[in-house]
DNA sequence: TTACTTACCTTACTAAGTAAATTAAGTGGT
DNA sequence: ACCACTTAATTTACTTAGTAAGGTAAGTAA
């Protein structure tokens, strides 16, 4: 989706690192004229940075290497999780520097929840000393989905959240503009972009929670990004109802409780619970119901890459290995032989890198549905 | 995808049908004096006419209509089936001016093909009298997947082509420009803006021949169109071995030679087989192989509406009414409830619709990755 | 020193729009 | 008949985001 110049030449420099301004040109198609006059325009609004050349070629005029100035600007990221909010600040590179959570009940009203989650943004900005003109926006990451536009949370099954305009209300807190996402997705962009799917082109994120959820990322311009139902996947036709309202959904099978009912433990932590419930006769069946709902799920979507996050992020080796084994004779042939199946990199407050990242693709790399907001005297005007 | 403002305003034409500049300016959201650069510029192009004005506003000054010239701008359109071609001639409302058809035998070189079917097209053109510079290009409707520049079909299991450059074999045949697209994924995109889908957002195109094949389109802006390889979600695990190397695929159950296997008549023909098929006891395991594997796509895609194609198009009531009745209750409910199902509006040679639906969105509606056409002047520099 | 190569910058230009003011074409009141 | 009012469309002057062409900068090699 990168629209400008501007944002192609950003992108590039975070996804294949510091180069010269005729590299820029060469793999962005850019007239060097251009790239000269926009990374001017970038040096002094400090985005970015000249470094002392790398190894030069050996002939002709030794280049430059601009990079980008990973603290020249900062967004707010907000991930409202079950039961549990994170707010963090992040520069352009996904560097979280400050972080903090905040708990909430699952029955708090929307507004309420925002206004909680504001404040503690609020004395996080003043704290971190960040002036406040280098604070681009606010990404928040929501557990259900979202309209097309970016700003509306449309439905959310665990809190019951109906049409809520988060993007509104946490614009009309902060004074920032904001885009939201759905959680899943967001951290399957931001593993895209900054973590273990730099490489792949495209990749589903699988969430393993409270519920099952996944997102679905690319790169490129024009790539796309949408949340992925699995946890609806039907894997029992007639089986037990759910609360999605069908019946023999993965997420009766594969999440915390019915795990936990297959342990039989109350107390387990849920990162022990995987190896727990794997230990069990019934293990097979819920397996083989994961196994199946997912090569469905590469099947139709045919990403490059799944990645394992949430308490999918923390399994034990034998979990990922017997996946690695067997996933492959599940989808076909030409999907198979480029799956990579990989463990998330961004795990702790993994929903904030989440938010983070989206909020970076709109008001920093500008390959968002919002305009950038990273040239300051073009802000300073309005 | 629509980039500049004249693809904008075209699209808007075509999608909402004849109106005032004023209007084209409220709804885009492009200034009225762009409006009215633009549309004189395609007016003197021939591309867009004025209209006598419908009923004039009781006050103020009366606006007058703009309306697109359908026949202003031709495109070609090659469908290349399952050993059949079709090649058509298409205005710019997709209406089909000539068609013609050519058989293949599934064996023979792509190349020896490619210049078969255009010696058709050169054929068709000339006889057309048609002026060459107003033939933007060519769509191809290819039977397998497609990479993501819109050049190469990487991969078609029922003919063998792999990486076949089909865009550079018909730019370098007919000497215009070429973009390429999955069959179903065309065929969606064709009903979801000139066909039964013109009032959803998203649309799953249901593609029954010899295989069964989807596509999924959506529009506006941004809007992402895929093919979703439905044919080969795994429906019984383990079951028996399918072509594309898997087990158990819905393509086994539910494609012409499954349901002539079932019926036992070889000589029936292919659109009277589904309703024999709906008469044999072992109907109902086949119908809920389909049934699972098309909820689970709806499921996991959302779309809001799904559109029987192929043989599907011209299935019998009954099985249409019963998909009604049983497919909501295999999706979740915030998909249940808008969820249409419909036949396709094109049929014939469907396929020539969806090829020339890629190629005017591509060179004239701008809304793919190749830059639009129908500005001859510009064209006439270069 | 001179030639050559590659990197980068400057100038002049163009494409595609916008904002503000102006003109056009109707209605209804007096 | 005239004028206020409303909405539509156009014109003018400007802005933004780039490109093309050519010049300058900074190194190596003979």
């Amino acid at each position: 989706m990168t629209r400008t110049a501007a944002g192609e030449i950003l992108t590039r420099l975070r996804d294949a690192g510091p180069m010269s301004r005729a590299e820029l040109s060469r793999i962005t198609g850019i007239s060097s004229a251009g790239v000269t006059k926009i990374t001017a325009q970038m040096r002094l609004e400090g985005v970015i940075r000249e470094r002392s050349a790398a190894e030069a070629a050996p002939i002709g005029r030794p280049p430059v290497t601009v990079e980008i100035c990973p603290e020249s600007r900062y967004v707010v990221a907000i991930h409202l999780g079950a039961g549990q909010v994170h707010v963090a600040l992040s520069d352009v590179s996904l560097g979280l520097s400050l972080t903090e959570s905040l708990e909430y009940d699952l029955s708090e009203p929307a507004d309420a929840l925002v206004s909680r989650a504001a404040e503690v943004a609020r004395s996080m900005i003043v704290r971190s000393g960040v002036p406040s003109e280098r604070i681009l926006g606010v990404g928040i990451g929501v557990p259900g989905s979202v309209d097309a536009t970016g700003r509306v949370n449309t439905h959310s099954i665990l809190t019951g959240w109906q049409d809520v305009h988060f993007a509104d209300a946490f614009e009309a807190e902060l004074g920032l503009p904001a885009v939201i996402e759905h959680n899943a997705t967001a951290l399957a962009l931001a593993e895209c972009c900054y973590g273990i799917g730099s490489e792949a082109e495209s990749l589903l994120y699988l969430l393993l929670g409270k519920g099952i959820g996944a997102g679905f990322a690319q790169t490129g311009p024009d790539g796309r990004r949408n949340a992925v139902e699995i946890g609806h996947v039907v894997v029992e036709p007639g089986g037990r109802p759910c609360r999605c309202g069908g019946r023999g959904c993965l997420e009766r099978f594969f999440s915390e409780e019915p795990l936990r009912a297959l342990v039989g433990d109350q107390d387990l932590s849920r990162s022990d619970l995987l190896a727990a419930a794997m230990q069990r006769p019934e293990w097979g069946k819920v397996y083989e119901a994961f196994l199946q709902a997912l090569g469905t799920t590469v099947t139709l979507l045919g990403p490059e890459m799944i990645v394992l996050g949430g308490d999918l992020g923390v399994a034990p080796e034998a979990f990922v290995s017997e996946l690695r084994r067997d996933l492959p004779g599940r989808v076909m042939p030409q999907q198979r032989d480029g799956l990579r199946i990989e463990r998330a990199r961004f795990t702790d407050p993994a929903g904030a890198y989440g938010a983070a990242c989206i909020a970076l693709e709109s008001f920093f790399y500008a390959t968002g549905p919002v305009a950038p907001r990273w040239p300051l005297r073009r802000a300073g005007r309005a």
